[in-house]
DNA sequence: ATAATAGTGTCTCTAAGACATTATATT
DNA sequence: AATATAATGTCTTAGAGACACTATTAT
């Protein structure tokens, strides 16, 4: 059995530039959905390697900072958005996936409403494939066109996609998409883009509220011109 | 945009030296059922740090060795076993989850028919928590003493059962669990004792024949005491 | 024949989809 | 009043659970 001592002394002895390391960085795919249509955060590559490339923010993994505190500081210095909802996606580790030395990625995905966002340069996904099947994805500019992006990041933003509509089956996380307060109809909407298919109405709303996780204000939308519905919010509850 | 001849230029001038980086390791869950019972292969240290303690099988990443293969090769090297389904997990970086210096695990967990290993340092695993709660399991040795485990390995080894009992709800890989060849009755087993809980026989009959994954093979099982059952195989199909 | 498990048929119950109806807001 | 969407009620349908019944092997 190990002790403390004999721990101690190890350390005393051990070498950590013994072996070569790869380096370790962490790339945050920033979701949202706006005017029906899934977003995402990408920056224009300035330096080489791959200047011009558009790319997922993203930054090195600091020797005494988590995987998670260096998304958020990718966030936050890319992105300028705090307090999202953040969760690990995959690991990318070809030996080959960035020119310059081995660099693992360790990918995030972010979901936040996007009226917390300055829209510049949030692009459209364009997903061509149904369902969970999974692969690559692609970021369209305003004009339609794809861009082209750095790294493996297609890969990894397709893999966010996939996992996203994976969990959205078996749980309502389209309201980390929406402002604090939201009609069960934008619920649907967020869902129904994320899936890319439409979903029964009646269905959605039993499924929604019989999952325990919203709760009804009792207020009501204003400003639209017919009957308003009942704004609701997440409840802090248990997920699963 | 990028051109090859400024990433070359780049990469000329490029100091992979320049900042600190994290050593990376590999460690895996290599999970079986015998018995009626959720087993893993743990290997006692013999090194500091935490000689005496129980870990996975685990190993630092190659520099030109992609993520899988690192982890085939901890498979193959401490538990001589090849060919088994793996499937990346989660990666823990935790600072100070490894006394010696910044050490990432990109855990991965391998699934394996009992038959095929040798039984040697196969525990059973012990889980505190209901369903898909998650947290920390235990590894227990055969008089019912639990063993204590090195570095955030309960951790890792919980977040492989979660999965694995995700992963059943919708997709019978369970067979991966069992030889080639084997009866629905000791697939429905080796389903309950993942999750933990009885499942309803003909449900589960239903599930299987109409999820397209198993084929039946027409043969029969022998050396039984009353009526044999029939034999299915997995079909290679699409995974959903 | 008896014991034991495999495998099938059918009834019930629950949840999803479909559709009709009522309710409540704006213009 | 006309219009548009919210919200509810009910019928139908598909799948899970429950259970009874038949089938097939060994002893």
């Amino acid at each position: 059995m190990s002790t403390a001592s004999e721990d101690r002394e190890f350390l005393e002895t051990y070498d950590p530039a013994e072996f070569d390391r790869p380096s370790v960085a962490v790339d945050v795919a920033l979701l949202t959905v706006s005017d029906g249509v899934l977003r995402v955060l990408v920056v224009e590559r300035e330096e080489a390697p791959q200047a011009g490339r558009w790319s997922l923010p993203g930054t090195f993994v600091g020797m005494a900072e988590s995987l998670e505190d260096a998304a958020r500081r990718a966030l936050a210095t890319k992105a300028h958005v705090a307090d999202v909802f953040l969760e690990q996606l995959y690991t990318f580790g070809a030996p080959d996936r960035d020119p310059r030395t081995r660099v693992l990625s360790v990918a995030y995905y972010a979901l936040v409403d996007a009226g917390r966002l300055s829209s510049a340069e949030l692009r459209r996904v364009r997903v061509p494939w149904e369902g969970e099947e999974g692969g690559p994805v692609e970021v369209v500019a305003a004009d339609g066109e794809a861009l082209p992006l750095a790294f493996d990041h297609a890969e990894i933003l397709g893999m966010a996609v996939k996992r996203l509509r994976g969990k959205l089956d078996y749980t309502p996380i389209g309201f980390q998409l929406l402002p604090e307060r939201f009609t069960l109809r934008q619920l649907q909407d967020v869902h129904e883009t994320i899936l890319g298919r439409p979903l029964n109405k009646d269905s959605f709303r039993r499924r929604m509220l019989a999952s325990g996780q919203l709760e009804a204000t009792g207020e009501r939308e204003d400003e639209v011109e017919h009957r308003p519905a009942e704004l609701f919010c997440f409840t802090h509850r248990s997920a699963l």
